[in-house]
DNA sequence: CCGATCTTTGCAACCGGTTGCAAAAAGATT
DNA sequence: AATCTTTTTGCAACCGGTTGCAAAGATCGG
């Protein structure tokens, strides 16, 4: 059925090891046997087997994308960056969605069957025994998007979200804003531990009373909505930075079924710059992380990391910014 | 560094058959060598390779799914739903990005060098010879969210988008609306076409004027915006019927900046109900694609298709309905 | 206790490739 | 033309599993 290096070496009338050849560079053929190669190759429509391939080399070209939070719809501009980067450079993802997985041995032993070259985590809700799981199996992991901390196992992509939350904090105050509070998400995520910190030493190094702290059960719109209605029971607030920008849409749309109008009963600063921000429904003002680096660097690093596995550990923190749209009041000039 | 079958073998004191036995179902291993082996896997940390199992069996538990829209939120929920029901019976995705591709030839090759077991083709946009090579290429194929067509050589899941669209016809006619639009997608999609026709067709069945045609440029956000502004010049428009819920977002908030109340001014019906249509910023009335019915049909044709290559030719249509919100005026009572 | 029957086991070939090695062929040098 | 290099080639073993087959072991009835 399916056309073999056999039947091509057969109808070539040269050895499998010239066909086998042929489709290895760097391996020495003459240009003669070559295109009797290529000739029956093209006649039969062959193509190499990766995946016998792999058994003799090592190398199945398949890079394990482990992902965990597919209600975000940042996550489909980063499998969108991931999926076509990985496939430009000839390989491939194996997609791992981790929604309701607790047992971290579970994804190991489906990457290991799979034999993956190597595993990116894209993820900033994770728990670190996950990345950690995947790095004590022996594979080459990079966390992207995940929380850069002293001696940690596995090399790391992202920000620094500490200084983003400072970050924050400083536009609020920037915006003539007084009373603040802090709308994460979940309380247990790295990403929001790091960025509530930041953003309230900041507060208090400014002097600036923090109004309120609510923590949003998922990185989601539903959850966002409903921090947001616990949030409203204090009337003392003009200004919330929120720790992801779809739970700011639900924060937003809550104030509004409130009848509050923005910003000019209160401002909102969302994270992460996703495309749905600049939508005129919500025109949102947020923080801008730089996701196509991000990724573009975790593959350089994942890439560079299956052929030396050795590598120095390295963690990579890219810059973020502000990104003023129509959510807060103008600045004073 | 791996541990392989082989080491497993040794340790427990048995064949090389014996262990690979005790991993294969229906295998006849007896009670007591199982436990050895078992024993002597856990002491190793031994999980069977698919990779090499798959060149035995010509089974790699890996089914393509290809995409070609990664610009629309509810593909993120396709998405979700075909990863987690693929890992749910032993299969994972291997995920093929078309965007920018227009040569079926490359992805043929990818997928057969994976030695893919089936592959789902996730799409509503995407030209037919894409499924059609995948199809010759003799790999059992189907074609979610496709066209049903006498005679197509590959299985469809998928919706009577004809009948959807007068659906959508009768639906703005029982409103009350008498200059109604239309507002598809791109002009070439099959999905878009047969929307279009049944919804004109209906329209002129019951005498009511179509006021517009209107095609966006893809199935996103953007695009939805620049149709409705070219659509806007039309003031003669009462009711918009939109091919998709993105674009109809899209589309209201240029009929919003334009100063339109929605829906006062001008009403809206999208398609698909995905899950932002019902945030309350937009609070979309729309024809609701039962999409995991369709995802779970889909894999469930193509695990029976796999094992059954010369299954009968099918095609497997789900009842859409209709999602009152709030971007039609009321009902008359 | 023996032979018939059923279950379990190991051997060896195979799946579709790669690769070290030595022999063969081609090219260079004198 | 003979010798030395360099390039190309095929052989055979290997990657990590599966499986048909025949031999070995267990079970059972008489």
């Amino acid at each position: 059925m399916v056309v073999t290096l056999k039947d091509v070496a057969e109808r070539a009338g040269v050895s499998r090891s010239a066909v086998s050849r042929t489709y290895t560079d760097g391996a020495s053929v003459s240009d003669k046997t070559r295109k009797k190669v290529e000739k029956a190759s093209r006649e039969l429509g062959y193509s190499p087997s990766l995946i016998a391939r792999s058994l003799a080399t090592n190398r199945t070209k398949l890079i394990g994308l482990v992902a965990n939070n597919f209600q975000n719809p940042i996550f489909l501009e980063v499998f969108d960056l991931y999926t076509r980067a990985l496939q430009e450079r000839g390989l491939r993802p194996l997609l791992v969605n981790l929604t309701n997985e607790t047992n971290p041995e579970n994804s190991v032993q489906m990457l290991r069957q799979y034999n993956v070259d190597g595993v990116i985590v894209a993820t900033s809700t994770l728990q670190p025994r996950f990345s950690h799981a995947f790095k004590n199996a022996n594979m080459p992991v990079v966390h992207a998007f995940g929380r850069f901390e002293q001696g940690s196992p596995v090399h790391v992509v992202g920000i620094d979200n500490v200084g983003c939350g400072r970050m924050a904090a400083d536009t609020l105050i920037r915006h003539g804003y007084k009373k603040i509070a802090f709308l994460g998400g979940p309380q247990m995520a790295t990403s929001t531990q790091d960025r509530a910190s930041g953003f309230l030493t900041q507060l208090k190094a400014s002097d600036v009373d923090v109004a309120d702290v609510v923590y949003a059960t998922a990185y989601n719109y539903d959850a966002g909505k409903e921090a947001m209605l616990e949030l409203l029971g204090n009337r003392q607030v003009d200004a919330i930075f929120c720790g992801d920008d779809l739970i700011c849409m639900g924060a937003m749309d809550a104030a509004r079924s409130n009848g509050l109008s923005i910003p000019d009963d209160i401002g909102f600063l969302g994270f992460n710059d996703m495309n749905m921000s600049a939508w005129s429904a919500y025109n949102l003002s947020t923080i801008r992380q730089p996701t196509p680096d991000i990724i573009l660097s975790s593959i350089e690093l994942i890439v560079s990391l299956v052929s030396d596995p050795t590598r120095a550990m390295e963690t990579r923190i890219f810059p973020c910014s502000v990104v003023e749209r129509g959510t807060l009041k103008p600045l004073k000039p």
